[in-house]
DNA sequence: TATGAATGAGCTTTCATTCAT
DNA sequence: TATGAATGAAAGCTCATTCAT
């Protein structure tokens, strides 16, 4: 008796995480098509197989919808690159593994990263900013991934001495930058020959001496 | 007869003209104020002291409005900066002069240059890309000015040897980075501590062996 | 050419009120068809001939409109009341003419009167009052006017010394209550006698002795 | 078997009752907190402690949910009414008691009171008028106690010959606009005063003579 | 008996665009 | 050239009620 009823609001649980996923999951494929203006509670509802009004029964608003869509997307995102870095490597090493890991992860998931790109309103300073800062939250942990690989690579004077948490930041930026020429269609080249370019340029700006050369 | 009339054409040129200059700074005001979806015809229509019927007269609608107000901003920057750099000076302090000038002129219009941060859906491949194209243009240019510097240091073996087209790519990008993270409030320093260490590590970039000093 | 710009802008004028009063009638009647509850947008902009758009152009929301539309009853039964009126009477003839007044006009209107008693909750002490202020406005000048006839009559020593003020609350309570009773389905007489019976009471709460006699 | 099952349905009886009252509890609850237009489905079953889809096993739909806590209300009243007037007193003070009693249980559910003051479209004469009808039995019995103080008070010739059934109609009707008048904030004196205020008009209304001191 | 997920109809409000004047 | 009234197509959100479990 106990199992069945166990069973039973397992069941429901597993319904309702089901569902929410599945709404999360047509959230992203609306963004990924149309940008956040597409996002209507009609179109993610229909895609998720569903009526506008039930939406409202697995989040309380279209904005917080967006918000858990686009918070797993970055949740996602740091989770997978994090796992392709061996935890073993050097700094310079691991930082080219998080590096690549990031843009290739980016372009598997093209159209909506381009979307993020392209609008990027959510990180808006809002009153009481508490949307900003849940989304600031991934970015920062990612930018912490990095200046620990810079830090590392400074003690062992490997690369220069540096204040590491700009260097993370502005490194940072030149993934997405190249990320977003190509979502831009400004790139030509395949996303190999981007990255290994921008890995020079990185290369050069962090290394004591030792001149890049691919891998 | 046709003296009043050229007259009248004249008048007429010279209204146009003005009540198309009044559309688009009223057009930059709302953009500034509250973003691009706070672009409504309404409002600045209102702003430039017409009706919204009117200015179908002088843009076909609303995206041509924005299109048009927001190229008028990229072409006015481009210039603002060109005419702040000395032609006679060295490379690197041509380098240093623009980007200087780049920050400093979107400090000066916060409001607007945040709003165009935040939402970058312009430059969205459309269909045919007519759109994009013509806002490119102005980055282009610029992208040149600043590889212009780069080649002739190169040439002139200051600076490294390097894909000085990239180069320019990721200069510009970190000068638009440092100023998205202002905007954002990611960062408290003065503006200019901020111009200060993005050229640090531009120098670090592209530098043959001169430590980077303040100037 | 004054004149026909003088006439554009009174046309313009002209139906702007046109619209104005007609929306105001439409609400009206769908006020007394259906209560408040009934007032739709959709509803009222089809009796009046407009689409839902349209009314937005003459009121900026659904609570103003209604809000008008009820201010505008009030305000002319007020003063509808008082036209029927004799300035010269004396003290209590001027009171059974206000209250038959009052009791006519609200048969005459019956269905609207009966929905504004069933469902006065746009008396809620709102917060700020402003709304509920702006209604009582009219209820406090007819209870003036009451007042003014019993301060003469008890001046005049026709009335017995009272608190005028509460007097002149009771009074309009009880042409209310008889209005209401009648709304509700509870009086089967004719009007004339519901009044016969209201004055009588009224009469010898305020007259010093002599008997009442219809009139 | 037999007795189990009679236990179970008594027990049923029992929980049924239990559910019913509770439901009513936190109708009434929600009507008192927000009136009539807060009550939802979602609340009121929320408030009770059960879901949304149990309501309809206690009650066919929200309009005989809302009468049925509305006539509790009312049945109540007049059971409390009835209870704080003593049987063997004089006419004119059962009278007193009994107003005094009806507006200090008002004032007692202060909340609740105004809610229904503020929004009495129960009473409206609905087809058939069944619901209207159902309520009216509470006022009817409270008016005829009024009128058979009103009526011993004629036989005794303590009070005027009149219309007692009309008198008793505006008697109570005085009781609720003084209830009225308080709930919507135009009374600022305490409960007592009104009251005694209230009394001193029923009195003359009534009284053949003798001046009324409060009491 | 009880749940609670789901529906579907309905509501207010916004806005780009058109068009008679 | 300019007006501004009007349209019409959305969009977000709420809720009574149903029904499979």
């Amino acid at each position: 008796m106990i199992q069945s009823s166990a069973k039973n609001s397992g069941r429901k649980a597993v319904l309702n995480t089901y569902r929410t996923r599945s709404l999360l999951e047509a959230t992203r494929k609306v963004i990924a098509d149309g940008g956040f203006d597409a996002v209507t509670m009609e179109r993610v509802s229909a895609e998720a197989g569903l009526t506008k009004g039930a939406v409202y029964l697995y989040f309380p608003n279209k904005e917080q919808l967006i918000l858990a869509a686009v918070e797993e997307i970055f949740s996602e995102m740091v989770e997978r690159i994090e796992a392709q870095v061996d935890a073993d490597a050097g700094p310079w090493e691991r930082l080219v593994q998080t590096l690549r890991a990031e843009l290739t992860i980016m372009e598997e998931q093209r159209d909506l990263i381009r979307a993020l790109l392209l609008d990027r309103r959510l990180f808006r300073d809002s009153p009481g900013g508490h949307q900003a800062r849940r989304l600031f939250k991934y970015r920062d942990r990612h930018e912490e991934r990095l200046k620990h690989c810079l830090d590392e690579g400074v003690k062992k004077k490997i690369f220069r001495t540096m204040d590491t948490s700009q260097a993370a930041f502005y490194i940072n930026e030149m993934a997405v930058s190249t990320a977003w020429r190509r979502m831009i269609g400004r790139s030509a080249q395949p996303l190999e020959r981007d990255i290994e370019q921008m890995l020079a340029f990185i290369h050069l700006l962090i290394h004591k001496r030792a001149r890049y050369t691919a891998g």
